[in-house]
DNA sequence: TTTTTAAATAATATTAATTATCATTTATAG
DNA sequence: CTATAAATGATAATTAATATTATTTAAAAA
C-alpha cells in the first residue's frame, strides 16, 4: 500500500503536482477499494470518512488529475455515472470488464486477450492503438447457475 | 432506405409498438447520418427539421425504444453524452469504434474479431456474452501521416 | 359511426452529475 | 519574511436525462 502511494506521489511530482492530503485520501480510498468500481459520489463519500473537510470539487478535480496521468481510468458502464478504476500495477493497458445484466456484479479481466485484435486494426486500419475500452455484457457465472435451479 | 424503415416497423410492430410519425422521422434521420455517432440532442436539432412539433423527450423515449429493440446501440466515448449508433443489419453484434484523440473522428469497424475472445471469456470466466462495447483510443491514418509532415 | 380505452406526444418541471467561479488557505520560491 | 502560485472548500451554474401532466392520436368496442 506504502509502495504504491509513493509509487503515484512519484508519478505526481513527475508532473510538478504535489501529493496534498485530500489527494491522498482519495487514492488511499481507491488502493483499498481497488475490486470496486466507484462513482466520483462513492469516493467522496469515503473519504469524507477519513478527511471530513473535503469538498465534493476536489475530489473530482483529483480524479480527473488522475485520469489524465493513466493512474486511474474513467469508465462509463451505461448508467449516468463515471466510474474511476484504478489501473494495475505496472500494467499498459486498462483490463476488460464483464458486467452482469441480471445481478450489475462487475467482473474485472486482467489478461490482455487483445493483442491479435489490436495488431490487425493497426496493420489493417492503420490506426495507432494507445488504449482500449472492452466491456462484455452478459450472464454471470452465479446467475446462469440460479437461473437452472430456479427452472429446475 | 424504405426497405430498412419498413424492417424497422416490423420490428416495433412484433413488440406491438407503433411506428409514429414522430418515430419515422426520427429513425430516418439516423439512417441518413448512419456514419455520424449522434447525441439525443444531435438527433433531436435534424428532426426538429423535418418534423418541427417534436418535442425533446420524445427523441429520448424513441431513442430509448429503439435502443431497447437493438435498433440503435447507446454508447458513450467519454465525453459527457450518450450516443446512438444505428446496428448494422443483421448484424448479431455491435461494431467497434477507433476514436482519434487528435481529431475526435470515429471510424467504424464491422468485422467481428471478437470471436476468440470471447471464447476466451465464456470458457475460462463462465460468463455468457450477449453482448460488447469495443473502442480502441490513438491516433487515426490521418493524424499521422499530418504529424510526419508537419515535424519534417 | 359514435363512444371508450389505451398509447403516444409536447411542454415543462425536476433531478442528478459535473463543471465553473471565487474567496480563502496552503505551500513554495525569492 | 514577503510574494507568487497552486490547491482547496463552498457554492452557483450548467447540462444531460428523466418525470410529470395535460392533451392528442389512434385503435377497439359498442
Amino acid at each position: 500500500m506504502e509502495h504504491r502511494i509513493d509509487r503515484i506521489k512519484k508519478q505526481l511530482h513527475a508532473q510538478s503536482y504535489k501529493l496534498t492530503p485530500q489527494r491522498e485520501a482519495t487514492v488511499r480510498v481507491l488502493l483499498e477499494r481497488e475490486e470496486d468500481h466507484l462513482s466520483a459520489e462513492d469516493v467522496y463519500l469515503l473519504v469524507k470518512e477519513k478527511a471530513p473537510e473535503i469538498g465534493l470539487a476536489t475530489v473530482y478535480r483529483t480524479l480527473e488529475l488522475l485520469s489524465e496521468l493513466k493512474i486511474v481510468d474513467k469508465i462509463n458502464f451505461g448508467d449516468g455515472v463515471s466510474r474511476y478504476d484504478l489501473r494495475k500495477e505496472g500494467a499498459a493497458h486498462f483490463h476488460h470488464h464483464l458486467v452482469c445484466t441480471e445481478c450489475g456484479s462487475v467482473e474485472e479481466i486482467v489478461e490482455d486477450l487483445l493483442e491479435d485484435v489490436e495488431k490487425i486494426v493497426q496493420d489493417d486500419w492503420g490506426f495507432k492503438v494507445k488504449d482500449h475500452r472492452l466491456t462484455f455484457h452478459g450472464i454471470c457465472r452465479q446467475c446462469q447457475s440460479e437461473a437452472v435451479i430456479s427452472s429446475s
